[in-house]
DNA sequence: TTGGTTGTTGAGCGATCATTCATAAACTTG
DNA sequence: CAAGTTTATGAATGATCGCTCAACAACCAA
């Protein structure tokens, strides 16, 4: 009976990202919305509620995606340490690439950082999506440990910390939009540091 | 003859400074500028010219207070690599402690992430600072090399960005809002990286 | 005082902000 | 086809955006 929807809610979902993690949340009107999702006001509306709700579905979206990344990542690797240590080189290269992506920063970050005082809602959904992704980071470095790849009396969770905030850093690092040479030995310095955590053989 | 202005130009950018940490850019409307530096528009512009001009000029102070900070810190250190370790050991610290500073996350990050695709103008300017700041750290560990702290055949610059890298991810973690605790483990770990590039003694 | 200069004020500018809703269009079912 | 249901449209909303400027206030030199 009804008249089916001409849109599909995930391109626009992906269409969303992309301007979103150039612009940011403030940085991007209804406006510059409406002609990148290529649907009017009423229809944005009917769908996500509002800006806060497409850039909150946006967010999630982007984050899904960046987990399952990872977990096809690491998939090709025996080793959990080594995997890590590609995963930073991967991103050093991804990011060195022109038009690789709609911006070289993680979504995640800059929306923690503008809206950690403008916009608690966001903030919290940042914080959240952070906090899942360290846990994931201190999984995988739990087997790392049960697979005696690094010492058994390793903090995990705080190594995990720390492999985020160098992603962190790499990642706005690029955004300086550094030579792609010197992104590359960013990535590589990054590795070596878990390199210092791996049980001496 | 002129009749002398009644505020004080520097304390107006200092409030300057402490709005737009906290909100960034887009995030500060003229309204709430006019209240926090208690100014009317008039005056603003007449001072400031934009809020272009005014945020250029916060930048500018914020980038120049860190720098003298930077400076004052390594006087009191005859080591350059203790006293950098210790430069990130207080970073870590100081994003600690509640209502130190408007905001953890460093205003020239969080411009570089929020105007890179949204105001040249400003991107240019965060990008000439970080610059600046990457010189700063590689002649510092010039000095260290020539002093022989650190590996003769050590790239300072390179060095210099993994450095500014690890400070950005700091205080990008500390913007997550983690225990003293945590941070100041975090600030540990990074100081502990610059350990492994010390000249074996 | 007075004249000249500069600073301060705040109402108000056009533009744009996010959002709404009456209307028209598209589709399925009977 | 006609009836019934849902989606799509985009002009229009009030609020707020960054910003201007004519009028006024404050000061100094003469």
């Amino acid at each position: 009976m009804p008249r089916p929807p001409s849109y599909d809610r995930e391109a626009a979902l992906a269409k969303a990202v992309s301007l979103f993690w150039q612009k940011g949340y403030h940085g991007s009107s209804m406006k510059q919305i409406e002609q990148a999702l290529d649907m009017r006001p009423g229809s944005i509306y009917a769908t996500f509620g509002s800006k806060d709700g497409l850039f909150s579905e946006a967010l999630a979206n982007y984050a899904q995606q960046g987990g399952a990344d990872l977990s096809e990542h690491m998939a090709g690797y025996d080793s959990i340490v080594a995997g890590l240590q590609a995963y930073l080189r991967e991103i050093a290269g991804s990011c060195a690439d022109t038009d690789c992506a709609p911006a070289r920063a993680c979504l995640i970050v800059k929306t923690l950082l503008e809206a950690s005082n403008t916009n608690p809602a966001l903030y919290s959904q940042a914080q959240s999506v952070l906090a899942a992704i360290e846990t994931s980071f201190a999984e995988l470095l739990e087997s790392a440990r049960n697979q005696g790849e690094i010492a058994a009396q390793t903090d995990c969770r705080r190594l995990a910390r720390l492999l985020q905030s160098q992603i962190m850093g790499l990642r706005a690092m690029a955004e300086r939009n550094p030579s792609a040479a010197e992104l590359e030995q960013l990535g590589d310095d990054m590795a070596a540091i878990l390199e210092s955590y791996k049980v001496r053989n």
